[in-house]
RNA sequence: GCCCUGGUGGUGGAAUUGGUAGACACGCAGGACUUAAAAUCCUGUUCGCCGCAAACGCGAGUGCGGGUUCAAGUCCCGCCCGGGGCACCA
């Protein structure tokens, strides 16, 4: 009888199907353990054998936890709405649904055939009603919440109303600082709110609310009608056609982010993480601590200043000038006349720059506004400037340029040859900036001598005390836009009236995506929405919102799917909790996992979930590579293809090759001659008989011929060995190339496994007899670390511990029940087919998915003697067989006498004898 | 430029707390079985030196240069190279 996959993994896999075997209960008596992978789009391109790696380690985990007792969770979903389905949709004219439903369907039969144990009852889309009904509902809470800073919490946007009637908005400032009233100023007193008509008092409500609709700047063009991304303008005007492109406030949804900045901060102290993943959101939120100053701007009136975020106040002596955004509101204020037109051409210039060439380009621009501010100290004059390097959204959008402790204000001074003022002594060199803290100042006046981190606080309480200056914090993060002028995605339960926006009753949810025939864009920069007159006669919000809605909650849905009465009942989320084990690539690190971990705030301060963290654990898989075939065409020919170890004889073109058509390196010159019609009269030039090809690691891509198809590879082997070699490749946290030959190692394993049981000329070759000790030794020894690295998600390591524990069985010729049952049960989470079918020929009946998990015992494994390492001044010389109780005045006495050891003493004292139990003996002369 | 990673045989990688570097595989070489091939199995395989050869032995060796230690792939200091992220954030 033979190992033979293909039949084995259909049986079961039916079988498992048939059975029910990974439904999920929402109670049980087990504890419990979520394992989740991320969300994935289901691409037409289809899995390359890169896809399931993190798939295959979250489901052996989940297997393994299993078998451990744990009630786990381990669902597989479709993150299924999204920008290109819809591109497809526009290129192809087929409806999004329709290529996303299909390439679902590919999807899972290429899972399925890997033999996960997803609960394919849970699973989710986004692009479903039933689903997106709850994204619409989490959406309207948002919409329907503010930040409370006092309580540093969401609450319903009814308390803040409540407060405004009764102390106006004293209490709760407006967030945005820059936020005017149609009266002016931004505060109100409950007289006032009363006062105010609906449109007002609503978008007052507005600069609250965590979701809101605001206006913000995106690239337009009119030759095209339509919104574009950064990357389709070039020089100004659009990639496509070239029309002029502008820059244009346009209404888009928001997420008020920035309110939860230091929450979303101080929740990476809570998770497991790699550092790595907490230092990327870390600097995207990008905390900084400093200092707001208003400077007198001379020859304005008392309350024109000109106000500036710093984190260096100690440098306040040393600003030679001021730079403000493009576009600052003060600049048509200040602008002297006689600089009016450079400004006003300067402007321009920057207007018709996109963000992307700004960032690419890095020229120094600028332009003086023949203005000067006031410093507060000492008087002195210091000229406004402007120039694009100072961006608008950050701090007040205003600098004071210290050029010899900044290097972009260095350089700026340079260019418009500004003189520079010397405020760190010896620490600045006149050619280059110096942005220590450590320098004594020097030409600062009362803060001469003081070392500059010591001065940041004494200016601080200065300004404070002069009442012109104040303590500030600033974060780098922005609120996140949430509208897309697209088609395929969830449709904003919003209806606008007279310019105000009504959120539906929540009984209207879901508000349906209606089906459409074009995908073109609406007018003025509006989505396909737009198009369509039922929808437009009922007001309702033309965009849709972007890919990362849907994902920013899935992990909720999971546990309770089929719920039409809640997104997800508080007694089942109460009972599942956190992921405690979440699998995916670190592509999301600053997107999706901040998103979702805003959700989850969100949806915690409101009540509707009892944890504010998602993700308890994250691993982050490494990528795999492809590993790339090559051929080398003889130049001055049209098919003459040489080997590798000949190419240099000659003069040759590199041309990929398909990687499945290459044994290692040789290449089937049959199957290539089929490969495409222009090579069928390809010849060669052979070295030793074989076409050799070259190769290079890159990435997999299907351009470049290296993709395998994991369907290709199951064929051939069979799942269990797929999910096995694509865990021994390595680390599942490290990138590494793919190599198709090293499978036949992991096969060849699980086939040497198989003998263990069955001899192909005698049929079941397995016993009842009793183990030896050394047989129970193997197998402890394998439990114990099997265990260990399986839940140190080690599984590269786990696997080459299998191949160590059957190839000693084999040696030891072991065949016995007592010990080859365990081992199915420890290779269960790895390879679960094949320990199926074994378990069930040993003669159980139950499913190997539920067997008790072997337990380690330390009686099997103790040693009475070890084989010591000696070395003679560190240097390794023979190894000697010594009774672990011995102490260490009978080990020297043993290793002294050592006829190995005393040649290399040779008679010299020794100096000292270093011993250390257990591990190794050093002879020191 | 800044931050985070990593660098070990021909290849993927192992060495979990400083204690026998190269586990386990791939590849390669040789052998067995076979008319032959495939499959399978066995042996060898870090490099160099000595040697007809094997055994044995010796020397070097974890990107480079220093250091700490009885002992360093592992710890410290200074460099070099690869991968990833951020990039006018004041």
């Amino acid at each position: 009888m033979e190992y033979n996959f293909r039949s084995i993994e259909q049986k079961w896999q039916q079988h498992w199907k048939d059975t029910n075997a990974y439904r999920v209960l929402n109670n049980s008596t087990k504890p419990k353990y979520y394992v989740l992978d991320m969300f994935p789009y289901p691409s037409g391109a289809g899995l390359h054998v890169g896809h399931p790696l993190g798939y295959i380690a979250s489901d052996i985990f989940a297997r393994f936890k299993r078998l451990k007792g744990f009630n786990v969770l381990h669902p597989m979903g479709y993150d299924a709405f999204g920008l290109p389905a819809e591109q497809y949709a526009i290129d192809h004219g087929v409806h999004p649904a329709v290529s996303t439903d299909h390439n679902i369907k590919n999807f899972r039969a290429q899972l399925d055939n890997i033999g996960f144990c997803f609960d394919w009852e849970r699973e989710v889309r986004t692009s479903d009603a039933g689903y997106y009904k709850w994204t619409q509902w989490i959406f309207l809470q948002l919409f329907k919440s503010f930040y409370n800073r006092t309580s540093s919490k969401a609450e319903s946007i009814d308390v803040l109303v409540a407060s405004f009637e009764k102390e106006g908005n004293s209490v709760h400032p407006i967030p945005g600082a820059q936020y005017q009233l149609p009266g002016g100023g931004n505060t109100f007193t409950a007289a006032q709110w009363k006062a105010f008509d609906e449109f007002t008092q609503q978008s007052i409500l507005m600069e609250y609310r965590l979701a809101f609709c605001g206006y913000g700047e995106v690239n337009w063009c009119e030759g095209l009608g339509t919104v574009l991304a950064n990357d389709e303008v070039i020089n100004g005007v659009s990639e496509r056609g070239g029309f002029p492109v502008v820059k244009k406030k346009l209404r888009q949804w928001y997420l008020r982010i920035t309110e939860y900045a230091d929450r979303l901060l101080d929740g990476l102290q809570h998770v497991d993480f790699s550092d790595a993943m907490k230092e990327m959101q870390t600097n995207w939120i990008g905390k900084s601590y400093g200092a707001e100053i208003d400077f007198q701007v001379q020859g304005q009136s008392a309350g024109t200043n000109l106000r500036v975020y710093t984190t260096r106040p100690d440098t306040i002596f040393g600003v030679d000038f001021m730079v403000v955004a493009p576009e600052h509101e003060l600049i048509t204020t200040i602008a002297s006349a006689s600089q009016k037109q450079e400004v006003e051409d300067y402007i321009a210039y920057v207007k018709s720059r996109s963000e992307r060439e700004r960032m690419a380009e890095k020229k120094i621009t600028g332009c003086f506004t023949g203005a000067y501010a006031v410093n507060p100290f000492n008087g002195k004059q210091i000229p406004i400037w402007i120039s694009e390097y100072v961006l608008a959204g950050y701090g007040t959008g205003a600098i004071m340029a210290v050029p010899c402790g900044d290097e972009r204000d260095f350089k700026f001074a340079q260019h418009f040859n500004i003189p520079i003022t010397n405020i760190i002594g010896d620490a600045f060199n006149g050619e280059e900036a110096n942005a220590t803290k450590d320098a004594k100042l020097v030409n600062s006046d009362f803060l001469n001598g003081m070392v500059m981190r010591d001065a940041i606080g004494v200016v601080i309480g200065k300004l404070e005390e002069m009442g012109i200056g104040k303590r500030k914090v600033n974060y780098r993060m922005r609120d996140a836009a949430f509208s897309r002028q697209r088609y395929w995605g969830e449709p904003f339960p919003i209806k606008w009236i007279n310019g105000i926006a009504y959120p539906l009753d929540e009984k209207e949810l879901p508000l349906q995506l209606p089906h459409v025939e074009k995908y073109g864009p609406g007018p003025e920069g509006e989505g396909p929405l737009a198009n369509i007159p039922e929808w437009t006669a009922r007001h309702l919000e033309t965009n849709t919102m972007p890919g990362y809605a849907g994902s920013s909650w899935y992990f909720l849905r999971y546990m309770d799917p089929h719920n039409d009465q809640a997104f997800c009942d508080r007694k089942v989320s109460d009972y599942w909790g956190q992921v405690d084990l979440y699998i995916g690539g670190t592509e999301h690190a600053v997107g999706h996992l901040l998103y979702s971990r805003l959700w989850t705030k969100v949806l915690f301060d409101l009540g509707h979930i009892g944890h504010d963290e998602p993700y308890k654990k994250l691993v982050n898989q490494g990528m795999i590579q492809g590993s790339s075939r090559f051929v080398y065409r003889v130049q001055g020919t049209t098919n003459k293809y040489v080997s590798y170890g000949l190419k240099d004889q000659y003069e040759t073109n590199q041309l990929h090759v398909d990687v499945n058509i290459v044994d290692g390196v040789e290449l089937d010159t049959e199957a290539f001659k089929k490969w495409r019609a222009d090579y069928a009269d390809a010849e060669f030039i052979l070295e030793d008989g074989k076409y050799i090809c070259g190769v290079e690691v890159e990435k997999m891509s299907k351009s470049k011929f290296n993709t395998v198809n994991p369907n290709d590879l199951v064929e051939r082997y069979g799942a269990d060995t797929f999910r096995m070699y694509e865990m021994f490749l390595g680390p599942v946290e490290q990138s590494k190339p793919w190599d198709t030959k090293g499978i036949e190692g992991v096969h060849r394993f699980l086939r040497k496994l198989w003998r263990l049981f069955f001899d192909e000329v005698k049929g079941a070759v397995w016993t009842n007899d009793k183990a030896t000790d050394a047989e129970l030794k193997v197998l402890h020894k394998t439990i114990r670390k099997i265990e260990d690295d399986t839940e140190r998600f080690s599984f590269n390591t786990a696997v080459s511990a299998f191949m160590v524990c059957v190839n000693e069985l084999g040696e030891l010729k072991c065949s016995k029940k007592e010990i080859l049952e365990s081992l199915l049960i420890l290779l269960t989470p790895y390879a679960p087919h094949v320990a199926e079918e074994l378990w069930h020929e040993l003669g159980n009946t139950g499913s190997v998915l539920d067997a008790a998990y072997p337990v380690f015992q330390e009686k099997y494994v103790v040693e009475t003697t070890k084989e010591y390492p000696v070395s003679i001044n560190g240097k390794l010389r023979t190894t000697m067989h010594i009774d672990l109780s011995a102490e260490q005045a009978a080990v020297e006495q043993l290793v002294l006498a050592n006829e190995i050891v005393q040649k290399w003493v040779e008679g010299k004292p020794v100096k000292k004898f270093v011993f250390v139990k257990g591990k190794m003996v050093n002879v020191v002369v």
